[in-house]
DNA sequence: AGCGGTCAAGTTGAT
DNA sequence: ATCAACTTGACCGCT
């Protein structure tokens, strides 16, 4: 079987969002200044943005080839205030939105080409579980966002938290079971759900993913803050099943050690250390979560011994 | 043209 | 009761 050169030994990893050195940059605004804007005005900036976002992704992939990293995160803001209640819009509403939708698409062909895996990771506003039924509204519309730029890009995961606890984590976790019916097949057949590091440990999630067939993505440091029953190498295995594809996981060191201060936070590159053994002779594609981003990643798979 | 404060959204836990 | 943490750095409005 050849192999693929974006590979080491059988782990794909992961570039998260943005560059620390290389100079790719994506674009953003903000709800105060767009809102001072006629819309017209409004729109065609937002275009200006999206459009020059689809070519950071193309530039993004291409340095991903170039340095045979298997997998890039897109961030959420990859169209700047797509589902704002005042400041949103549609495709159609964008002055050539038709050829933004395939500049995206040409993205995906390039990662497909190149098998260059893309994610999603909604941020933590996105809460499918809250009581509040306008957050829950607001997550479905911000879930079917990103999956519509997963479709055209060709991304398999849009990756969010289980949300909060509520004081009632089984009856938090059935109100996300239930929710799931108000998404979209594009965006339930991406969703998967990561354990955080302060309520949802990996044994709270399996359960849930197993039940309602949603793949989870194990994030091992925040396994390491917020533990379980399981050790890392039974989570890993637990995780790994609950996939119909290749897993993805998630790799982050603490930004002082493990005594230090705030071991939650992420330091500047990934002490292999903290890299579990069980992983190296796994089909996975690890996101690096770490501040050095594409330095770290590099690193990372140096020190991996690719 | 350069500077500094500001930035859509939710929830938790530290202070 | 407030605030940092969640990728922080880019952006905008003011001078």
């Amino acid at each position: 079987m050849k192999k693929n050169p974006a590979r080491v030994a059988s782990i794909r990893l992961g570039l998260c969002c943005s560059f620390s050195e290389h100079p790719i940059k994506f674009r953003n605004t903000t709800v105060k200044a767009n809102s001072n804007m006629e819309r017209k005005a409004a729109l065609a900036k937002l275009a200006k943005l999206c459009a020059e976002n689809a070519e950071a992704l193309q530039a993004a992939l291409q340095f991903c080839l170039d340095n045979r990293i298997g997998c890039f995160r897109i961030n959420s803001q990859i169209l700047p205030l797509k589902t704002h209640v005042d400041c949103g819009y549609t495709m159609a509403d964008l002055p050539e939105g038709d050829e933004i939708v395939q500049r995206f698409r040409a993205c995906g062909d390039f990662a497909k080409k190149h098998h260059i895996r893309m994610s999603f990771h909604p941020d933590q506003f996105v809460v499918l579980n809250s009581p509040r039924e306008e957050v829950v509204d607001r997550s479905v519309a911000e879930l079917e966002y990103q999956a519509e730029v997963a479709e055209w890009v060709g991304a398999d995961v849009v990756n969010i938290h289980g949300g909060g606890a509520y004081g009632d984590k089984e009856g938090a976790l059935e109100a996300f079971a239930k929710n799931l019916s108000r998404l979209s097949d594009r965006a339930r057949s991406r969703l998967t759900l990561e354990n955080d590091d302060t309520t949802y440990a990996p044994s709270d999630l399996l359960p849930l993913c197993r039940t309602e067939g949603i793949p989870l993505v194990y994030d091992v440091h925040h396994h390491r803050c917020k533990t379980d029953e399981l050790s890392v190498e039974k989570a890993t295995q637990e995780a790994m099943g609950t996939w119909d594809r290749e897993p993805l996981f998630h790799i982050s060191s603490p930004i002082e050690g493990w005594d230090g201060a705030a071991p939650k936070r992420h330091h500047d590159f990934i002490d292999i250390a903290d890299f579990p053994d069980c992983w190296r002779d796994k089909d996975l594609t690890i996101e690096v979560e770490a501040k050095a981003k594409e330095l770290a990643v590099l690193r990372l798979r140096k020190d991996l011994g690719g």
